[in-house]
DNA sequence: CGCAAGATTGAAGTACGTCAATTCCAGTGG
DNA sequence: CCACTGGAATTGACGTACTTCAATCTTGCG
């Protein structure tokens, strides 16, 4: 089933026992296929599902006067958007799909009982919803505080990380379905000057691009050019997380 | 009791019952004062206690490397930083008073306790959490995507609101104690060029400042010159909060 | 093969940053 | 009541990281 990402994303927090598994596994209503750039849900809608990303990339955005459409964030295989949008009346903000996509409702009442029904999943959806904002406050401090071309490879670590957490990277690269425009939208700056610092970081021989396949060389070196603490992503790192289960 | 400026705010989005309201002051374990700039709880802690504040204002905070302390969100009174970081092993940021402030402390468990007491309290924090977020994609889009005279001028329109919602507001002003420096860095530029958008502002006819004061001249212009949509504020209007409470 | 979307390049403009000086103002002590 | 102080606001001059526009080049794809 293509609950697995969600899965494996939270048993980086709390190990789930069989029957939490199913419980996820059983809240899922269907499954939707979105084309690239397809709206999934839009400013205003009343939301009736949570939306999990399955297969490929989606974004978070919203539509300024100006006919600007900035991305919020990222949702990668495993991303459960909005749990918690079932409080208000309408969304604040738009969800498209950036790539083809495989999107997984999950009906609100399902996600109540499902809450309901074990104290574990509970804590670990709550979890993930820290996550995102803890990578939200992120993003701020590096769109207003950062040069772009540390921006660029903050996001680059920042994506490797999380998708190496559910199971999509190889050999420190991944999958990357965005046009520089898009790229830049997320950084707040120009599709002209997303190239540029694009052409740095390689000229620097820190990534190197294969079509859509974002590789990244030398991740150490990387992560201190962009000043990247990986604090925020709260990933346990894997001793700790063996103690942490080998001790439940 | 402090705690009046968070029921305040509660109840644009559900009315309280009197129970409801005994239970969140008793949650409140402790008072304390700070002075400006005095640092609240600091990335690392270990978060024992859920703060409220009561009187003045804060933020949260990130340190960076280069010696940077972006702000990454404004508390004012009636703000409940963290109900949620009970779950997290430790900060990952920090908070601190921009003003000199009385922070009322909440201990984790009492929280608990209280939320187990009453479904419509819980729906009610819940919610304040979703507005923090709501504000903070706000803030990504404005430092993202718009040139800084708008950005300050969105910024001021927010605080007014915010601070109207929990009765701080006089006549379009709000007392507002924070030195250009601060404001530069919620925006994400320098404290020079911010002094030149508040003159740009002040130019306009938008704004006047009487001291520590910022006084709104003209609201709607205003909101049109920031292109500022009040939506992700959730502030439901009088009309329909009123026709909701005698719905109850 | 041919087309359209995207990537890349160059040139010229602008919004913003930095540095450094000056003015303003609230306290504080005499 | 005034003189003194240190922090904050304001100003000017100058540098630069970015933007925009427009052209060309590359690539995936029917």
């Amino acid at each position: 089933m293509g609950t697995d990402a969600l899965i494996q994303k939270l048993e980086q927090f709390i190990q789930l026992t069989e029957e939490d598994k199913r419980l996820l596994r059983n809240a899922v209503r269907d499954v939707r296929v979105f084309d690239r750039r397809e709206d999934i849900i839009h400013e205003g809608d009343r939301p009736e599902n949570v939306h999990l990303v399955m297969k490929g990339w989606a974004a978070r955005y919203k539509s300024l006067p100006n006919g600007d459409q900035p991305i919020l964030a990222f949702l990668i295989p495993g991303d459960l958007c909005d749990v918690h949008v079932a409080l208000l009346d309408e969304m604040d903000h738009s969800l498209k799909a950036l790539s083809p996509c495989r999107i997984a409702l999950l009906p609100r009442d399902a996600i109540q009982t499902m809450l309901k029904q074990s104290e574990r999943l509970t804590r670990a959806l709550w979890w993930a919803t820290l996550l995102d904002e803890a990578i939200l406050r992120e993003w701020l401090v590096t769109t207003g505080h950062r040069p772009a071309n540390q921006r660029l490879g903050h996001l680059i670590c920042e994506m490797l990380l999380r998708m190496r957490a559910v199971g999509l990277s190889k050999d420190d690269s991944f999958e990357l379905p965005l046009t520089q425009d898009e790229l830049g939208d997320v950084m707040g700056i120009s599709s002209v000057h997303t190239n540029r610092m694009i052409q740095e970081l390689r000229g620097e021989g820190l990534i190197t691009t294969e079509g859509k396949r974002m590789v990244v060389n030398d991740l150490d070196r990387l992560m201190e050019f962009a000043e990247f603490d990986p604090n925020y992503l709260h990933q346990v790192n894997k001793r700790a997380r063996l103690a942490r289960v080998n001790a439940s």
